[in-house]
DNA sequence: TTGTATGCGTTATCAT
DNA sequence: ATGATAACGCATACAA
């Protein structure tokens, strides 16, 4: 029942071409004609059909965004949304929409196929990524454009991240300046890069500022409070004096069980998390962390991904963004001062 | 480069019209032919292409999902991510894929035309939608079939939601019960249905037990925790003893503002909230509240909003999920018994 | 500058 | 049970 380019064109006694050309910036347009036609267009509110034009170009004007939801944690932290509402800012501006896949374990290959050669997206941006995930090998095989949200070892050109082990590096510097000697850390999944490079960047600092490396100061969560709580309650019996924990929400949970444990923070184990999702500014106390410029990170991926698809060429994008040490009160900063 | 039916046509010795009905699982087909289509489709891993068929079938088997982020406090509550996922899994399952708009509010207006015109989704679930929002009047002159989350008082017949008087009415009588005098109420933005819903429980929590409603104890928060703990605050000197508020995230606040007065929760003030975040049950002291089964809400939203797509019947669908009155130590339960 | 004609990859209608 | 063919709504090469 909605308006074709025919109709238009009748309606503005023109041809069909013509409409075609006004609706795609055609220069060859007289300004007259032009005029005329975009009035009928904007008086009956008029949208091409989509589908028919992806058909007759080979693009949909669509990036798909593929969450593994596997990491269930994605639910609980809002990097998630942040990441959305980014990527979605830059599709706004360039014409483009979100195609949304929320792949579970389960169904991830069939769905993987169908979003590679299903014609519905030129182009996806992969969010979370798993170091064993079955996308990588189909990314590989695909034309398909795609930008990783964090890097991934086996997909080295394209990809999008802060540089997390310079960040935990900074972090664990921090509290190693603040003349902590004890200094445990929380790792998130193993699995995840994220959750291995936080880990590296932990272990590059206390070897280069000459601490030992304590077993037994190294716990690993799951990126949830709840990981983060149990994790530190194992640990506490080994007085740990600072501890690094890999994700803002799995330092709640530690912080969590270090009050259980009737301990002072910072005085007793100083904390520091990462991320700074909203609420860590609010925490009691106040969660020193390394924030992310996730909104960016999102709105970036998705400009360099649209940067692509319209080139054509098949060039490999690294981009690394800022972070930020964000001190408050849960590291002792303002009392060792 | 993808293969097309008439490729898959070719290899396997028979026509495209043959290839089209073992896609579309067709009764009409040999047993011997379907097998031997199939094989050639599977080792090829053939997918066919979506823009042509939704051009053939004026059907892409694509929802939308808008929703708008003038309301900003959905990027710090989970509610949004669960909600996807409900609608994504929802989708998963009757072959449906996910098109996500996140409107800001600067262009709003020219998405939405978009949106209900171009084609690209054959129905849209709105959610976070504001009483004035320009999208009602849309959505009313379209033929787009469209399910709302939360309720409109304008475009009534098509919605899900929970009853959010009723819970809220439940959560303050919990309070009454409990022997509370002073029972104040932080509610949310009243340009969102829910928040006047929740606020037209409590009153009428109140008002059918006989207490007094006062001004001075009922404060309007946005839904963020930093508009809790104003509210809170501003509130905390006309000596509440009890406080329904209408998010956990604006419970959080309240209660850091009480902690920060150096009262008691529960002793001085108890606390309800609305939601159920994950987070709520580890707040100290873990949060009473309405849990709303959220990722079921999605789905069902996503379901429903499909069966109306496939009947191609335009009948008015209201669906009402259950809520839950979680009690936790906020409110004192476990003291008063 | 504009119009005509063709093709994009499906589905659907009609034959056979 | 299968094949030929005409839409679907647009972009685009070519003609004028």
């Amino acid at each position: 029942m909605p308006l074709t380019l025919e109709d238009i064109a009748r309606l503005s006694g023109v041809s069909r071409s013509t409409v075609s050309r006004v609706i795609n910036d055609d220069v060859n347009v007289k300004d007259n004609t032009r005029r005329k036609v975009l009035a009928v267009i904007d008086s009956y509110h008029f949208q091409p059909n989509m589908a028919a034009r992806g058909l007759a170009t080979g693009r949909t004007n669509v990036i798909g965004v593929v969450i593994a939801t596997g990491v269930s944690v994605i639910f609980t932290d809002p990097y998630f949304p942040f990441l959305l509402q980014g990527i979605s800012t830059a599709c706004n501006v360039r014409n483009y929409s979100v195609m949304l896949w929320l792949t579970d374990p389960e169904h991830e290959k069939n769905m993987i196929s169908r979003i590679l050669y299903n014609g519905l997206v030129d182009g996806v941006v992969v969010a979370n990524i798993l170091i064993n995930d079955p996308i990588i090998k189909s990314l590989k095989e695909s034309k398909m454009p795609f930008m990783l949200l964090g890097s991934h070892p086996e997909l080295e050109g394209n990809y999008l991240d802060v540089d997390n082990q310079l960040a935990a590096w900074k972090a664990t510097m921090h509290l190693v300046r603040l003349g902590r000697k004890r200094i445990a850390t929380i790792c998130g999944s193993q699995d995840q890069v994220v959750g291995v490079d936080r880990y590296h960047g932990y272990l590059k600092a206390l070897t280069e500022s000459d601490l030992p490396v304590r077993p037994e100061l190294i716990t690993q969560g799951d990126f949830t409070e709840q990981g983060g709580f149990n994790a530190m309650q194992r640990m506490l019996k080994y007085k740990p004096d600072a501890v690094f924990v890999a994700s803002d929400t799995m330092a709640y949970g530690a912080m969590r069980a270090v009050r259980e444990a009737k301990l002072r923070i910072p005085e007793d184990v100083a904390v520091v998390g990462f991320d700074d999702i909203p609420t860590s500014a609010k925490a009691t106390p106040p969660l020193t962390t390394v924030r992310q410029p996730i909104s960016q990170m999102g709105n970036r991926a998705a400009e360099v991904l649209i940067d692509l698809i319209e080139s054509g060429v098949r060039t490999t994008n690294k981009v690394i963004l800022d972070t930020e040490l964000v001190v408050r009160e849960s590291c002792g900063a303002f009392n060792t001062g």
